[in-house]
DNA sequence: GCCGTTTTCGGCCCGACTGTTTTCAGTCG
């Protein structure tokens, strides 16, 4: 798919742009390049059908940058970008990474002494160039020093699996500190916001949320600057502070007063292009929104402010949840009251994708099912490695065998209901890793590919497509297999697997573990347009790892799901019915 | 460069913090 590739080239654009000093180009080609990456359909196909008249009718793309796309995907670049190319440090793009450094700094430093990237940047420090400068000063070159050492220790952004517990232990050290210096504000209110909020797959940083009285707020920075392992205090103030932990992670956190805590909450939960999106909704109406409330324009007196609630109403909008917030479309559905009714945790009766001993899981069916009980889930399915991953243990028939004799027996003494089933090994030729005697045999096929992956698109595609063909097949798991921040997705192309899916009734898996979120958002979004159904798995190892639901759950209400568009949601006998019609 | 139940031209979100300034520009989110 282009999209990613055409939004990458906007950016660059708008960066060069930024850096010539051009007014609002930058601003509707970055606008442009957030619509695309969101489209949540290939773009391409889009021109193929539709022409340029298709392109327009995006918003944020026009004319020109019409052209300039239908000229991308026609023959492969764009003139007037490869022209810009020139026009700016070779290294733009990282350099606007570097903290405190922005178009109007890089020019001046590109000016003065020729830097063209982050080492160029580096050297100038070191050689104390950067003082002389005018409007720079120690201070400026010391800041920026240690903005380089962030960059080059982790510019990269973190996964939600991580950043979510993450936050959770800050935010509690940080009620605890609060409370023992006798900060007078509401514990439950300290919450956080941002893209973790939004549950994203990745967060840049993580941002906190506090509500106090004026007076009060320093109080909560001192306990917040004051917390252990922070590395670097980046900035203090009686609203907004900023630190870095030793391990790398900003955080920020707000200080708002009750009048305000809503509208706040809402600002920073963000993204910005929705906020954006509210904001002129706003002025349309005769207000101003900002974190602090919604005002009226003329007598300048709040209207909403206290919570989110009565922001998004007095605009004229439904609620919107926080997974929702993209800019994807969804203002104008909670205008017309037709946003999703958003699955929910308690939606789930069963995890459907999960490991044990007798392939590479760490516990004992006995316990794995235990766990699964506990957590009040209806039914499970085990879906040990089947024979060719070797690597994970994979199990030969036999095994396979030998494990439903003890599923059967623990039925027996659980409530649970214990579906038999594999994670079937997708073979290169499409084939899956079993005969159809032994498939049949199971109650759930997870077919799934793990091997091969630097395959072409084509062969990649066939494979996929291939073992969707068999009736045996229930649920293609992981369907992308990328790795977050360690493995791209492979070359597969998502229209032909998702429209193969849909003729044979097969189920798309949402994986849970952090490192997947597999099938991810973007995809999800696609996969519901060819009107498939999804599972919400967490493939689990170990019995911890059954509480990243959360993960996948997330995953689910950013691509718009329902409760009806997940199977693992239907009762026992239904999930049932849904895998039996797949097979007949 | 985009967009329009205020506009086809003239707008384009809004406020905090910092550093180097004597009143503000640059950056960030």
């Amino acid at each position: 798919m282009k999209n990613r590739e055409i939004a990458e080239l906007l950016y660059e654009a708008a960066d060069i742009l930024e850096y010539q000093q051009v007014e609002w180009k930058p601003r509707a080609y970055r606008k442009a390049a957030q619509m695309i990456e969101n489209l949540g359909e290939d773009i391409k196909k889009i021109y193929e059908r539709s022409g340029k008249d298709g392109l327009t009718e995006i918003p944020g793309i026009g004319e020109s940058i019409a052209d300039h796309i239908a000229e991308y995907l026609e023959t492969g670049k764009v003139e007037k970008f490869e022209k810009l190319k020139g026009k700016a440090p070779s290294g733009t793009a990282e350099l606007m990474e570097i903290r405190g450094i922005g178009a109007k700094k890089m020019k001046k430093l590109a000016d003065a002494f020729g830097i063209m990237n982050v080492s160029d940047l580096k050297e100038a420090i070191n050689a104390h160039k950067l003082r002389k400068l005018e409007n720079f000063g120690e201070k400026s070159e010391e800041n920026l020093a240690r903005a380089v050492e962030q960059y080059e220790k982790s510019h990269s952004r973190i996964a939600l699996g991580k950043a979510l517990p993450l936050a959770d232990e800050i935010i509690s050290a940080l009620k605890a500190r609060c409370k023992s210096a006798r900060c007078k504000v509401d514990l439950a209110k300290i919450i956080y916001t941002g893209s973790l909020r939004r549950l994203r797959e990745t967060i840049g940083d993580i941002d906190i949320l506090a509500e106090a009285e004026k007076e009060e707020a320093l109080k909560v920075m001192d306990a917040f600057v004051s917390l252990p392992d922070v590395e670097e205090v980046v900035l203090k103030g009686s609203t907004k502070s900023s630190i870095i932990l030793k391990e790398g992670t900003a955080i920020d956190l707000r200080v708002v007063t009750p009048e305000s805590y809503g509208a706040a909450l809402q600002y920073f939960t963000g993204s910005k292009e929705h906020n954006i999106e509210l904001r002129n909704i706003a002025i349309k109406k005769g207000y101003k929104l900002s974190e602090y409330g919604l005002y009226s324009k003329e007598s300048e007196k709040q209207i909403a402010g206290k919570s989110e609630e009565e922001i998004y109403e007095k605009l004229g909008l439904v609620y919107i949840p926080p997974e929702l917030r993209e800019s994807r479309g969804e203002i104008k559905a909670a205008a017309k009251n037709a946003l999703p009714k958003l699955i929910e945790v308690g939606d789930l009766r069963g995890d459907i994708h999960m490991h044990t001993n007798y392939s590479e899981g760490k516990e004992s069916l006995e316990t794995m099912i235990g766990e699964a009980e506990a957590l009040g889930y209806e039914y499970i399915a085990v879906t040990d490695h089947s024979r060719s991953q070797r690597i994970a243990s994979g199990m030969e028939i036999e095994k396979l065998k030998a494990q439903w004799y003890e599923i059967d027996k623990l039925s027996k003494r659980f409530k649970i209901k214990i579906l038999k089933g594999s994670e079937v090994e997708i073979l290169k030729d499409g084939s899956l890793d079993y005969p159809d005697e032994v498939l049949k045999e199971l109650d759930i096929v997870v077919g799934a590919v793990h091997s091969g992956f630097s395959a072409p698109e084509k062969k990649m595609t066939e494979r996929i497509v291939s073992a969707i063909g068999n009736r045996y097949l229930d649920i293609l798991a992981h369907p992308s297999g990328r790795l977050l921040g360690k493995r791209e997705a492979y070359a597969v192309n998502f229209e032909n697997v998702f429209e193969a899916a849909a003729a044979n009734g097969k189920v798309m898996e949402i994986n849970s573990q952090p490192s997947r979120l597999d099938l991810n958002d973007e995809l999800i979004l696609r996969a519901k347009n060819f009107g498939l159904k999804f599972c919400i798995s967490t493939d689990s190892y170990t019995i911890s790892d059954l509480a990243s639901m959360r993960y996948g759950l997330g995953q689910a209400r950013r691509g718009w799901l329902e409760k009806e568009d997940v199977v693992n949601t239907y009762p026992y006998s239904r999930l049932k019915e849904v895998f039996k019609k797949i097979k007949h």
